[in-house]
Order: structure tokens, then sequence, then C-alpha cells
RNA sequence: GGGCGCUUAGCUCAGCUGGUUAGAGCAUCUCGUUUACACCGAGAGGGUCGAGAGUUCGAAUCCCUCAGCGCCCACCA
């Protein structure tokens, strides 16, 4: 047939061009069909701030497999993609590039719209960049169904969730100590600090009847609470008792309380406390019912209430006037130089984490307000029940137990942020005349907002300003993750109940990074099962999804995590695409991973794959150079299987479509593609084109293994595959049906003729090797067998043309040629009767030993199999398998033993 | 401090609930332009499965101890 395709595989020509066919054909898109089953995947939606990553690459090649898969075994399988609007991180990239243009401080001097306005328009090229990276990737995804987080109706979504956990008072303000980034004037979540080491001094200070140690002196003004362990006996006599003595500022009073808290081993062990900015004075102040003054101002400097001589100086600058004037007044004991300790950073921005008292929003997880399973249960309790009960799986097993014991120290999330790229609060809250004027008045509302918002006032929820009085809305915008976490199900129209959202919902894998378990997962299924709990759902309803799938993180050749700032590990997955082709990025990402574990990756290993995708498509090449317009068209049947080499390829084939099954099914991603990716190379291209280039040519049955293989290789190399079946098939691959293991196509082996050529042709070259006879000359062989030549008859071609042998025959045992070199396949015979290749000596000894092993061997099976309990104990089939082998191994050894007379 | 993971061929890794002789790719060596493919084919070498002990008829796999590496959480005045 006129199969016109270059020789080798190019990606380029063929990749762009079938995405279009695909898009264009809607076949993306599925229907809602009460005559499938829905199969739904909802994209972790990419930050709207950059390129993807390999990270990307890897989520969107698992996904898609899954979706492919589906859609081929005749799910309506929805994969919704979309992109998150990520607060902080592009808030924080988009006001340093303005900083860059000149702009010293774009909050202030853009105000919040014009600086909303720049926001925007860096997120829309930054979408429209990502959108085609996930096209380049092959991903089979739903664009008419694309979402954002920042979107309108994503917005309602929120606000309606919000509105619902005000109501239920899960929503609540409260004064709390926040981590609060001067940087970028934010709080940050717990979880995402990141701690960096680093080296600083550590100061022994005279405090009063004690010395005391800090690393941060600058804190320490208002500090008149010296903490010391009640078991601490240097200090037993002092406790409760109250002192006075000279301090930065003049003289102050000091009491000293005991606390288990205390380390008695560091420093001195006592320590002075500052409730407003560290988290353990924090919770002692609370236990212990003291003052949390403020101190250091929320743009990191000292406040001017505090000290006339430090106000206004940064923490930096205090410190070193501090410790001076410390000195100066003697009060400097000693300084510790080599002291490390770690220093918290905000993970988005990198910027220093100073610890503060602020109103905030939080959402309480305690509160029992969801009705669960007959009874009213928190937040905490619905989190864990539902991956207890197994509603919800997570692959692999082990993070369900990180899972437990994250939620088990869970707190209360703190979900507002003081930056202005988000979903604002929706709320009002009210204002006296004066504060509203000085709000009007000035231009740098920031620090206004933080005053006024720690004011207890009266507030509002709703989206509309309230109509009667002064009302202004709270600045702040919700933790990005708190939208992310509507996406399963705010994404398929909810809150309204659409046709959509009925069928989809809930979905079925979520797949994604175990980086982030606890940012997202978790809160998605936190926002899932309360808000459409409230909606009356029943619970199994409520889930986002039911499978949590976790993949490792791509790290480089060296074990390091890839990351653009080492831009000579990093691999960027578009020039690998460019050079390689997508279907062997996808399969360098796919296989060779297990869920949950890291990868490495280089580059050799993208190139490996390349040649795989390329093999597909010469083996493909070589069938359709054979194969008739007819048979295309002709219907596969049963009576088309006809020689002993078809029965063995197609029982092969349902062998590996039953494997494979399994594996998808059980999100064994790397299995089922090593098990396709073998059977082409090692069967259908190594051995069946070959025997198919002899007599036994067989073209319907060469073209059915052939669309089977493209069908089970297309969900993890879509490119290549659609590009090939192009010309074959009336309609695209992608819509194709799935092969179904038949048991019609299994054959037993009763006929073994294929193995038999296999085991033939690799004797004669092992012979060939060990005698080293010049692989290339051409030589003669017989083989003796009896009634077994009758069965490789047919493929005595085959045999020669491998082995290169000039001459076959094929006789009846009873004749054999003394001067020859034999060796048993079976029990057929194989004389190579050449000169040049036989040492006696050698092969006796040869013999012998093999004798000496098979016989040990031997004596261990009867050992084992006369121990009565083996036999009691180990399974039926193992014990007959043994016996068998038994059999077979003393059998081979009487041949050995025959070959021996021969000599 | 608490938890988790990894350690298998020179390198990168598979190996599910214990069960034939522990696998793959790359790399190395030998040979080879046989009607797809040199991004190829045939073959070879290379492993006391991190160490030690235990359970079992049988352990890379299960239990315990230890070591090295990595990650996560908490905390560090």
């Amino acid at each position: 047939m006129d199969f016109q395709i270059e020789p080798a595989y190019d990606a380029k020509k063929h990749e762009d061009k079938i995405y279009k066919k695909w898009e264009d054909s809607k076949a993306f898109s599925p229907k809602v069909d009460p005559t499938k089953k829905p199969f739904t995947i909802s994209l972790p939606p990419p930050n709207a701030t950059g390129t993807l990553h390999l990270g990307h690459a890897t989520m969107l090649a698992i996904e898609d497999i899954m979706i492919r898969h589906h859609r081929m075994m005749g799910y309506s399988a929805l994969w919704v993609p979309g992109t998150d609007h990520a607060a902080i991180a592009t808030q924080s990239v988009v006001e340093k590039k303005l900083q860059a243009t000149g702009i010293k401080s774009p909050r202030k001097e853009l105000g919040r719209e014009k600086l909303l306005g720049h926001i925007r328009e860096f997120v829309k090229e930054s979408q429209s960049t990502i959108r085609n990276q996930i096209r380049k990737m092959g991903a089979s995804c739903d664009w008419s169904r694309e979402k954002y987080t920042l979107d309108e109706d994503m917005n309602v979504a929120v606000n309606t969730l919000f509105g619902r956990m005000y109501e239920d008072g899960v929503i609540y303000r409260g004064g709390r100590i926040v981590n609060w980034d001067p940087n970028m004037q934010t709080t940050v979540a717990d979880d995402e600090l990141e701690y960096k080491e680093e080296k600083a001094k550590l100061y022994y200070f005279q405090y009063g009847p004690v010395i005391i140690s800090t690393a941060r002196p600058e804190t320490k003004f208002l500090d008149k609470v010296i903490v010391v362990h009640p078991k601490d006996k240097r200090y037993k006599k002092i406790v409760g008792k109250e002192f006075e003595f000279e301090w930065i500022d003049g003289p102050i009073k000091a009491k000293v309380i005991a606390d288990d808290c205390i380390d008695m081993k560091f420093g001195t062990g006592a320590m002075t406390i500052t409730p407003a900015h560290s988290f353990i004075d924090f919770d002692l102040a609370k236990r212990h019912k003291l003052d949390a003054p403020q101190i250091i101002d929320f743009n990191g400097k000292i406040k001017p209430e505090v000290s006339k001589e430090f106000g206004g100086l940064t923490i930096d600058e205090a410190r070193v006037a501090i410790v001076e004037k410390l000195r100066e007044k003697g009060l400097l004991v000693k300084i510790e130089e080599d002291y490390t300790h770690k220093v918290a950073v905000n993970y988005r921005g990198k910027g220093t984490i100073e610890p503060q008292i602020m109103k905030q929003w939080f959402i309480d997880v305690n509160k029992k307000v969801i009705q669960w399973k007959k009874k009213k249960c928190s937040i905490k309790e619905v989190l864990q029940d539902t991956i207890q009960s197994k509603m919800i799986k997570i692959v692999p097993r082990r993070f369900e137990k990180i899972y437990f014991h994250w939620i088990d120290n869970l707190q209360d999330w703190c979900i507002s942020r003081q930056i202005w790229w988000g979903h604002q609060i929706p709320i009002w809250h009210k204002v006296t005349e004066s504060q509203l004027k000085a709000l009007t008045s000035k231009n740098d509302t920031s620090t206004l907002d933080l005053e006024l918002l720690n004011v207890n006032g009266e507030v509002k929820f709703g989206t509309e300003k309230p109509k009667s009085g002064e009302w202004f809305r709270d600045p702040d915008t919700l933790d990005t993750w708190f939208s992310s976490a509507l996406w399963t199900f705010a994404t398929l129209g909810w809150p309204k109940h659409t046709e959509d959202f009925k069928y989809f919902h809930p979905t079925d894998v979520l797949e994604t990074g175990y980086d982030i378990l606890f940012f997202w997962v978790a809160r998605m299924i936190l926002a899932s099962t309360y808000a459409l709990r409230s909606d009356g759902l029943p619970e199994e309803q409520c889930l986002p999804f039911k499978t949590v799938y976790l993949h490792g993180l791509i790290r480089d050749r060296n074990g390091k995590k890839m990351s653009k700032s080492s831009p000579e590990t990093c691999i960027d997955p578009l020039d690998m695409i460019e050079k390689y082709g997508t279907d062997a990025l996808r399969l360098s990402l796919v296989i060779g991973s297990s869920p949950g574990n890291d990868m490495r990756l280089y580059e050799e290993k993208i190139a490996g794959y390349r040649n795989f995708v390329n093999k597909i498509w010469n083996a493909s090449r070589f069938a359709l150079i054979n194969i008739s317009k007819e048979d295309i068209s002709a219907e596969f049947d049963e009576s088309m299987i006809k020689t002993d080499a078809d029965k063995w390829i197609m029982t092969e084939l349902q062998k590996l479509i039953k494997a494979a099954d399994k594996d998808l099914e059980t999100h064994q991603f790397s299995a089922a593609g090593t098990k396709i990716y073998d059977f082409i190379w090692n069967q259908y291209c190594d051995w069946y084109l070959e025997i198919s280039k002899g007599s036994q040519k067989n073209t319907a049955v060469l073209l059915h293994v052939l669309k089977d293989i493209l069908k089970l290789m297309h969900p993890f190399v879509p490119f290549v595959t659609e590009a090939i079946w192009e010309n074959i098939g009336k309609t695209m691959l992608i819509n194709e049906k799935w092969p179904e293991y038949n048991k019609k196509f299994v054959f037993k082996t009763e006929s073994k003729s294929t193995e038999l050529i296999k085991e033939i042709i690799t004797k004669i070259r092992s012979v060939r090797s060990e005698s080293k006879v010049d692989a290339g000359k051409k030589i003669q062989a017989v083989i003796y067998g009896g009634k077994n030549t009758e069965n490789i008859k047919n493929g005595q071609e085959t045999i020669m043309r491998l082995a290169r042998l000039e001459t076959l025959e094929l006789k009846a045992s009873g004749e054999k040629l003394k001067e020859s070199k034999s060796i048993f396949v079976e029990d057929i015979e194989i004389f190579l009767p050449f000169k040049g290749m036989l040492d006696i000596e050698k092969e006796k000894k040869n013999i012998l030993t093999q004798i000496e092993a098979k016989m040990n061997f031997i004596n261990g099976l009867e050992k084992k199999l006369s121990n009565k309990e083996f036999v009691k104990k180990a399974p039926k089939e193992i014990v007959e398998k043994e016996t068998e082998r038994l059999s077979a191994e003393k059998e081979q050894v009487q041949k050995l033993k025959e070959q021996l007379k021969e000599f």
C-alpha cells in the first residue's frame, strides 16, 4: 500500500497539526450523556505567573494518560483546565517589575485600581503562554470549560461559601499573632513559611537579678517578665517576686514567673518575653494573662511611642544601637558569636517574617457545625473521616499517615491576606466620620487600613455596601488557597447545580505533586464537604474527588530540585519537545517513576524514548508497506489467525491487554507503559515482524496487532500513534475503542513452533559466539527431531535468515553426525556440522559441570518436595510447578549423560 | 525532638499482597549495512538486592536493630 512517510519520525511535522485536528473536532469536550459513565479530572491550575516547568509536564502527562484511557474505554471523560491567580506570588512579581521601571512603591504611587490593572495585564499574557504550553504537551483538556480562579463566577462561589461559613460562625475575626511579612505587607500562613539557617549573635545581658540571653535585643524595651523553669534550682527563690532595675530607657519593674516551656540548658535558663513579636511568647502571655504591647510597627521599624531615642529605626539599626547603649550602661555581659538559628521567611517572595498581633479572619476548625454522618462534626473531624473511612483514597497509601498527622496538629486557618490581588473579603466595616475623613484624604491607605481594622467596629457580610451609615469594605483579600479549594466544584458551575455539576461531580482523580498535599488537597476536602453538605447533598457526593494520586518531584541528574535559579541542570520542557518531541518527553516522565517518589531526569533518557517513538513509527511503516487497501477495510475475526506465529502473537497481545488494564486501573502508569513498550519492541518488532518477512506472512494479523498496539500506546504517546493512524483508520484514534481482552484469541501452546524457532535461533547464535565462528559467515545446519521437525518447517526460512545459515536440513532423528556439535532445544537436537568450532575436551568438561550443577539442584528440590510441611503449607500450584520442574531437570540430566556418551 | 522515604548491575531506576534461575534503559565489550528502523540488529560481561539478626519449607519483598542519604512537621529566647 502507498505509505509515503519518511523513514524517521519527525515530531515537529505532526504534533501541532494533530492537536488542532483533535481540538477542532471537539474530541476534548465531552457531553453530559446519561448512557455513559462520567470520568472527571480537574487540572491543578498552574500559577498564572510564568511558564510551565517539568513538574507541570509530569502532571499533564499522567492526567492525559488517565483521560485518554477513559475516553477510549467509553467514558464521558472531562478534564477541566484553568489557571490560578496565585495572589501573593503574582502581586510580588508585578510589583518587582514595576519597581524596575522606577515606581518605587507601586501600592502607594498607583493605588488599588491602577495596580490591579497592571497585574491583570500581566496575568493575561502569562495565561496565554501557559495555555500554549499545555497544548504543546498534548493535553486533551476541554478548553471550552476553561476557568480562572479570579473569574466572576468563581468570585460568586467564593463569596457564597464565605457567607455560609460566616453565618455559621466558623469564619471569625480575631486578634492573634500572625506571620507578618513587612516586605510584602501581608500575613503569611504557617505552611507558607520557610526556615532559613542564619548565623547570628547571642547577647547576654544583666537583667535585674538574672542574666538573660537573646538574639533580638531590639524587642526588649517593654519586657517586664522573667521566665524560668519551675524545676530550676538556680532561680527557685526568686519565682513570684518583683524587681526594679535599670534597663534600656531607664528603670523598669519586672516579675519572675515559672513555666515548663523553658529549656534549662539554653543560655542561662532565664528569659524575658515579647508577646507581640514571638509565637511562644504570645502563648505564654496568654497562659499567664500578660499584656502584649506592640514594639515594632508593620513596616519593621521601632514604634516612636515605645522609645523616643530609637523610634523609627529599622530592626537592624536598632539592634546595633541598643546593644551599644546597654554596653555603656554596663549591662552587656557577653556576646556569643557563633550562634546559628533559623529565620522564618515567606515561601513566596522570601521576605523575613516579623510576628505581629493583628486582627485577622480565621476559619474555626473545631466548631461542630457540619452535619456529617448523622452527627454534628467539626471541619477537623470531617477532614479526618473522609480519609479514615476510605471515602477518599490516597495513592501511595503512606501519605495518609502524613495527612492524619497534619490534621492532628491543625489550627484555625488564617484566611485574610493584606494584599490587593485576589478575592476581596466580602465584609463591610462601619466607620465614624472622622475615620472616614482620614481614610479618603490619604493616598497611602495601607497602614491606615491596618489601624482602622484593629479597632473593633460593627461588621457586616455582603458584596454590596450596606445602605444606612458609612461603611468601608475590608481591604484584605482571601488566601489563594481559599479560592483554589473550591476548584473541583466551582469550575462545574457551583453554587448553581448545573447539568455539568450534577453529572461530572465528584471528580474521579486529583493528580498533583505531594508537596501541596496540605496547601491544597486538604483544603479542597474542607471546602467541598462544607459547601456541598450545606447544599444538602449526601456525604459521598460532597467529596471533591475519590482518589488522590501524588506524583514525585522531578530532580536533575544529581538529585537536586530543578529550579530556574540553576539553569545548567534545569530542563525546560519546551526545549525538550523541540528537540525530541512531546511523545518522547511524556514517556520519559512517566516510565521509571513511581507515585510519591522523586525522579531524576536527564536528557539521555528523553533521547532514549525518542528512539522508541521512532521504532513505533518504523514498525508501522513496515507493516503498512506490506498491507493492502483491502486488508485495511476488512473486519478482523478468528478465522484470520492461521500460523503458529499468529497464535503466539495474539496470545501475547491478550496477555498484554490484561496486564496493562490492571496496571492502569491501579495507577501504575510506569508499569503499564513498560509492558507495552516491551511488547512492541521485543515481541512485535523483534519477532513477529521478522517472522512475517518469510512465508509465514499474515497481513490480517499484522494489521490487527498493530492497531491494538497503537490504541494501547495512544494515551502515552498520543501524537505518533495518531499520525500513524491517519493511514489506517477512518476516524481519529483518540475516539477509538480501547482493546478488550478476548479469550477467543488466547491459544494454548500445544504447538510451539514459534517458541521453538526462537529458541533454535538463540541456541545457534550462542554456539556461534562460543566457538568464535565469524558471525558474518554462513554455516550449514541440520536439525534432527522426529515429529517436531514438522512444526518448524514453516519457520525454516526464518531460521535460516536470522541465524545466517547457508543451508538447513530437517531430518528425523536416528542418523546423527558424530563429528558435529549438538545442542538441545526442547526435544529437538540441532547439529551444526562445520569444523573448527569443536573442542571436545572442553565440551566434556562443560557437560560434566552442567550435570553436577543440575544434580545439586535436583537433590535440593527432592529434599524440598519430600518435606511434608512444604507440601502442606505451600500453595498447590507451586508444589505442582516444582514437581514438574524436577522431572524436567531429571530428563535434561539424562540427555546430557547421553550426550556425554557420544564423545 | 516527632514522622516518612530511599539504599537492587558502572549510572538511572522497576520489582504489587513472600514463590521458577532478581529485571529494564543507558553505558561498556564483541559481531553484524539479512526486503521497516544505525534514533538499528544479534550477543556478552557486570548483582552475597546497605549491614546484622529474626520469622518461614522458601526473604530483595515481612519483623527487629544499626548505618548512610534525602524529605516533611514542630521548635530553637
